[in-house]
DNA sequence: ATGGACATGTAATTTGTTACATGATTGC
DNA sequence: GCAATCATGTAACAAATTACATGTCCAT
């Protein structure tokens, strides 16, 4: 059904920013359907804003619309497949730009890290299996990276990508300044499991590969996404 | 009332991490109240796994004491002030425990980043104006920082703290990352700026403190949190 | 006596997830 | 024909927040 009354209101609406998020991603030149719309996320906004359910994106789609920010269109017969794609409108635009432009502060960064979480319990854990989740992060935060890489290639040289790409290579420097920090964090484990009084010659750490941690995490297919 | 039945269950029950992180919280020496938990939370956890609402941490803390992984205490007549303190049971300790091991995988880092979804949405913001925004998320940061490196020498020493202390340090170095990523940012954003040839007498960018950022953010009411 | 920190909680609401249902199209 | 991918959605639930209600104790 067509929504009721897109309301012109003249300030914009206060949205979470998950909604602003989904907006964004329509933002960019062209209409997209809800389940592009969750490729896109989880392959790029993921890395510094997280990727919402499919289920969330059809809703914030659905409430959007309402609120007149954007319109849809139903794939007529000449396409294949049913489909329902997606358009930002002008107020959707203006909406988005006054959000993006600071008015209300979206708040500081949010960092859950599991990991850490079971570090800072690590009274309760056996030292070596503590290192060896953290060798585990390791492994698969490189295959993040190795993602990132590849999402930034694809948005290099396009003109319309210069900020999300400027986004992506945050992410990639992100993620390499974490690998540093496990690395940093596994000399600190061991420093402790060590005893209190460290010893000097105890191997400098090179910070190379350890030895043989398993092979890279899943690429593409998300363990525990 | 008292809780209906502490079943002890075999198997821990498949708890959100914020349950476990509360119990967590309790698992070190001592009783605490809710309200004791929430300071302690907004001032370290808050650094790699976010601060729960209060009232969310008082009903974690039903939940797990109706689980049997906690038992409260009601302040008698003697303390002054009407206070329920809560402790960790053997069962929750257990249960603490094996899930630390890691059993079930409790996911990827998560980051919001509240900032980067605006930097991605770039296209859409006066350049002085993202500019701008990262030089306050830097000033913020730096204020983040010198309340880890509080926090930080809060733990020194105190065997007890070992762990917590490792988790601290890696906050205060990921902020510390945080800190040189936005530089880069603000760089990346010049250079976009500043159009696709860049002068290599554009300021070498010192790296040090920015025209006068106001002071450090709120330590305890989330303004925005 | 007044305001602020301490302290605990309930209720309403929003946000977000998982599981499920459904069906078309493509490639093997 | 069959599996995988495309595509959209609903329903049930869980997680989490905000706003509110209530009262004590302490310092000025």
């Amino acid at each position: 059904m067509a929504a009721p009354l897109p309301i012109p209101s003249p300030e914009p609406a206060p949205l979470p920013p998950t909604a602003w998020a989904v907006l964004g991603l329509l933002s960019f030149p062209g209409e997209r359907t809800g389940y592009e719309l969750k490729k896109w996320a989880s392959s790029s906004l993921r890395h510094f804003y997280w990727s919402p359910a499919i289920s969330q994106i059809y809703a914030e789609l659905r409430r959007l619309e309402a609120l007149g920010y954007a319109t849809s269109r139903r794939s007529g017969p000449e396409e294949p497949r049913a489909r329902r794609a997606y358009a930002i409108t002008d107020a959707g635009r203006a909406a988005l730009a006054a959000w993006a432009a600071g008015g209300h502060d979206a708040g500081p960064p949010v960092l859950k890290h599991p990991l850490l979480l079971r570090v800072w319990l690590g009274h309760l854990t056996e030292p070596a299996r503590l290192r060896a989740m953290v060798s585990e992060h390791i492994a698969y935060t490189r295959g993040e990276l190795a993602e990132v890489a590849g999402a930034l290639e694809h948005a290099e040289g396009v003109e319309a990508w210069a900020h999300p790409q400027i986004a992506l290579r945050w992410s990639a420097r992100h993620l390499e300044a974490e690998l540093e920090l496990a690395e940093e964090l596994l000399a600190d484990l061991a420093r402790l499991d060590g005893g209190p009084d460290v010893r000097a010659d105890a191997r400098p750490k090179a910070s190379g590969a350890g030895p043989g941690h398993p092979g890279q995490p899943p690429d593409d297919a998300p363990t525990h996404g």
